[in-house]
RNA sequence: GGCGGUGUAGCUCAGGCGGUAGAGCAAGCGGCUCAUAAUCGCUGUGUCGCCGGUUCGAGUCCGGCCACCGCUACCA
C-alpha cells in the first residue's frame, strides 16, 4: 500500500550559513524519515526552501553593504550547498524570492482576506526614522524603568526579567544604528486567530501520537489565541495584493505568513519544474496522504497554530465559514516533529559569541555521515543535548568505524581471501539462522521506530544487528575452519547477509556509507540516490540554484534482499576513517575547545 | 511574571499503563587474532534534585520547593 508522505521541512533562514544546531533540528530528521519512507514504497514529496525575507535579512544586508536580494541570493547558495553535501533528499528545495512564492503567497492572502479572516487595524509601533521600516521591539534598546538596567530591550528587560513595553524605556535608540525610534500609528492586516480557535482544538484532539511535549505546547497555545498581525512596515517582502496596499512600497506581508505557505508554494513550483502542474495536489488534496513538517523547537508556534489556521482560513472552516479557496480543500498536518537545541559544550550556539560549528566547515573536515550518525543517535530529539567534540570522536571511532565499519571489513575481507565471491551457504546450523532472523526482524522493528519519528531508538536497534553479528563471528571463529570449508563458507555467507541487511537498516541514516557497502558486497548501480544541484529560471529572468534529485531510481528497498551467490568480492577498503584522538581535546583549529 | 522542558551510575543518556533501577562509554580481568591494535566474555558502582502526600508498594501518580534551559507572538 503506498500512501502520499509530505515532508515539510522547516525553511532556513538566509541571513547567514546554517550551524550543525539548525540542520539536527529540521534537516537529518526530516531526511532520515524521507529515506525511509521512500524504501518503504511510499510515494513522498519533501520540500523546502531558504526564507529571505524579514528584517534580520535588512539588517545583515546593510552590515554586509550590499542589497537584500543579494544578500538573500549569497546565502541561499550557501545554504543549498550545505544540505545537498549533507544529502538531505529535497524534491525541491527552493527560496522564498520566486514569482510562483509570491504568486501563491498572495493567492493564499486573498482567500483568507475574501473569507473575512484579515481584518485591518490601527496600531502603535516603533519605526526607524531614517528607513520607515518596521523596528522589531527586540531591536529597540535602552533603561529598564524598573529596574534600571541599562541594555534592556523593548520587549524585556534581561535584567529584571519584567516584560516591557518599548515606550516605557528611558533613552530608547535603535541597536541596528543607534538612532531613535519614532512611535507611529500605522495600519495593518490580522489573522484573526481566535476564530479558528475551535476548529484547532478540534484538530488537536485527534493527535495523540505527537511527542508529548510538542502536543501540550501546542494545546496550550489555544488558551491565548489573539489576532496576530501579518504585514509589516517593510520594504524588502511579498506585496499586500490589494488596492491601495499592492504598490506600497513601505508595506509588505509578515514573513511569517510567507514563509509557512513555502511548503505549498514548492509544492507548486516541483509540479510546475516536473511537467505535470496539479501533481502537487495528490500530496495535498488527498484526505488519505500524510503530512509531516520537521522543525525545531522555536517553530512549533507557527506550525500547530499559523500555519493550521492559514490552511483553514483558505478552506473556509474557521468560525465565520466561507469559500473553499483556489487550492482545493487542503490538509492540515498529520504531525508536527519537533526537536529541541543542541547545545554546545553546554550552551547555546551563538554566532555572536563565535560558538558555533558552521555545517559548510563541518562537511568539509568530517564529510556527512558522521554528523548524521551523531545527530541520529545522539541528537535532540526530545530534549536539549550537548555537542562536544570528545563525544562526536567516540561515537565515530568506536560506534561507526570499530563496530559497523570494521564488521563489514572483516565480513568481505575473510570471503575475499578465502573465497573471493559470496560462498554458497551449505547446512544452516541454529547459530546462522537465529542470526539471519535477528536481522530480518530488525526491519520491522527499525520501520516501526522510523515512522513515528523516534530515530534514537531506531538506530540504536539497527546497531544491535551488528552487535550480533560480531560476536557471532567470535563464537563461530570462521578462521579457525580451514580444515572445513563447506562450514566456513557458511558461516561467511550468513555474515554477509547480515552485513547487507544492517547496510539496508542503516541506509536512511548514512546514505553514503551505504552506497559504498552496496559496492563493497559487489553491486552497481545507485543504492541510495543523492541530490543534485541544478540551476533554474524564474520568470522574472533571474536563475537560482535549487535541490533535487532521481529519488526513483535508487535500488535500496526496505526488506532484506537475499545476497546473491558467486558475486565477486574485491578486498575491501576501510569504510570510514578513524578521527585522531586529539580532536576530542582540542577541537578542530577552525573550532577550537576553550581553555 | 506566564508557559514548557530538564534534573537517574564518573560521563552521555534509556526507562507508554507504579512492584525493591538499565544501556553505552570510561576502569579492571580473561579469550580470540579474520578484521581499521578491531572484536567477544566476565566484573562494580547509584539517597533515581529536595520535602511531603496517595498506595501493600513510586524515578514512575498528586502537592510544594530548589537548580538549570527554552519560549513568551512584530525575533525567522
Amino acid at each position: 500500500m503506498s500512501i502520499p508522505v509530505l515532508t515539510a521541512v522547516a525553511w532556513p533562514y538566509a541571513n547567514g550559513p546554517r550551524h550543525i544546531g539548525h540542520v539536527s533540528g529540521f534537516g537529518v530528521p526530516s531526511d532520515v524519515f524521507s529515506r525511509y519512507q521512500r524504501m518503504a514504497g511510499n510515494r513522498v514529496l519533501m520540500v523546502s526552501g531558504t526564507d529571505e525575507h524579514g528584517t534580520p535579512i535588512l539588517v545583515q544586508a546593510d552590515k554586509e553593504g550590499i542589497g537584500p536580494r543579494e544578500l538573500a541570493d549569497k546565502y541561499n547558495r550557501v545554504i543549498a550547498q550545505d544540505l545537498q553535501g549533507l544529502g538531505l533528499s529535497y524534491d525541491l528545495f527552493t527560496r522564498t524570492v520566486t514569482t510562483n512564492h509570491y504568486d501563491v503567497v498572495q493567492q493564499m492572502f486573498l482567500a483568507l482576506h475574501r473569507n473575512g479572516y484579515l481584518v485591518p487595524r490601527t496600531t502603535m509601533g516603533a519605526i526607524s526614522p531614517s528607513t520607515g521600516r518596521t523596528l522589531p521591539d527586540r531591536y529597540i534598546e535602552g533603561t529598564c524603568p524598573i529596574c534600571g538596567y541599562d541594555a534592556a530591550r523593548g520587549d524585556q528587560c534581561d535584567n529584571c526579567g519584567n516584560q516591557l513595553d518599548p515606550t516605557d524605556l528611558i533613552n530608547p535608540h535603535s541597536r541596528i544604528n543607534g538612532e531613535t525610534p519614532a512611535f507611529v500609528e500605522s495600519e495593518h492586516y490580522f489573522l484573526d486567530l481566535p476564530a479558528f480557535a475551535s476548529a484547532l482544538g478540534d484538530w488537536l484532539a485527534t493527535k495523540d501520537t505527537w511527542r508529548p511535549n510538542v502536543l501540550k505546547f501546542s494545546l496550550n497555545l489555544l488558551d491565548n489565541l489573539r489576532p496576530r498581525a501579518i504585514t509589516r512596515d517593510l520594504d524588502w517582502g511579498v506585496p499586500v495584493p490589494l488596492d491601495g496596499w499592492r504598490d506600497n512600497p513601505a508595506k509588505k506581508i509578515y514573513v511569517w505568513f510567507d514563509a509557512v505557505i513555502g511548503y505549498l508554494s514548492a509544492s507548486v513550483e516541483w509540479a510546475r519544474r516536473s511537467g505535470d502542474q496539479d501533481a502537487w495536489r495528490q500530496w495535498w488534496t488527498d484526505p488519505a496522504a500524510e503530512s509531516y513538517y520537521f522543525m525545531g523547537k522555536d517553530n512549533i508556534t507557527f506550525h500547530s497554530q499559523i500555519w493550521p489556521a492559514i490552511l483553514l482560513g483558505h478552506n473556509g472552516a474557521g468560525s465565520r465559514g466561507g469559500y473553499v479557496g483556489p487550492y482545493g480543500v487542503l490538509n492540515l498536518p498529520t504531525e508536527v516533529v519537533s526537536s529541541e537545541y543542541l547545545t554546545m559544550s553546554g550552551a547555546k550556539f551563538s554566532t555572536s559569541r563565535n560558538k558555533v560549528i558552521y555545517v559548510g566547515d563541518f562537511l568539509r573536515e568530517f564529510g556527512p555521515d558522521t554528523l548524521r550518525y551523531f545527530i541520529s543517535v545522539a541528537g535532540p530529539e526530545t530534549q536539549d543535548t550537548d555537542f562536544t567534540w570528545e563525544e562526536f570522536v567516540r561515537r565515530t571511532n568506536f560506534e561507526l568505524a570499530n563496530e559497523w565499519g570494521n564488521l563489514v571489513n572483516r565480513a568481505i575481507s575473510m570471503a575475499h581471501r578465502n573465497v573471493g565471491s559470496v560462498p554458497p551457504p551449505r547446512q544452516l546450523q541454529d547459530a546462522d539462522q537465529t542470526l539471519l532472523s535477528l536481522s530480518a526482524r530488525a526491519f520491522d522493528t527499525v520501520g516501526g521506530l522510523l515512522a513515528r519519528s523516534r530515530f534514537k531508538a531506531a538506530i540504536t536497534e539497527a546497531m544491535r544487528v551488528v552487535g550480533a553479528a560480531n560476536k557471532y563471528f567470535s563464537e563461530q571463529e570462521p578462521w579457525k575452519r580451514a580444515d572445513d570449508p563447506q562450514r566456513r563458507d557458511t558461516i561467511l555467507y550468513t555474515a554477509l547477509q547480515v552485513v547487507s541487511d544492517a547496510n539496508t537498516l542503516f541506509t536512511p541514516f548514512l546514505p553514503h556509507a551505504a552506497q559504498r557497502v552496496h559496492e563493497l558486497l559487489g553491486g552497481s548501480g545507485v543504492w541510495a540516490a543523492q541530490p543534485e544541484l541544478r540551476e533554474v529560471d524564474d520568470p522574472d529572468g533571474s536563475s537560482y540554484p535549487v535541490l533535487t534529485g532521481a529519488y526513483d531510481t535508487e535500488q535500496a528497498s526496505w526488506r532484506s534482499v537475499p545476497i546473491e551467490v558467486g558475486r565477486p568480492l574485491d578486498k575491501p577498503t576501510p569504510l570510514f576513517a578513524k578521527l585522531d584522538p586529539k580532536l576530542a581535546d582540542t577541537g578542530p583549529e577552525w573550532s577550537p575547545i576553550e581553555g
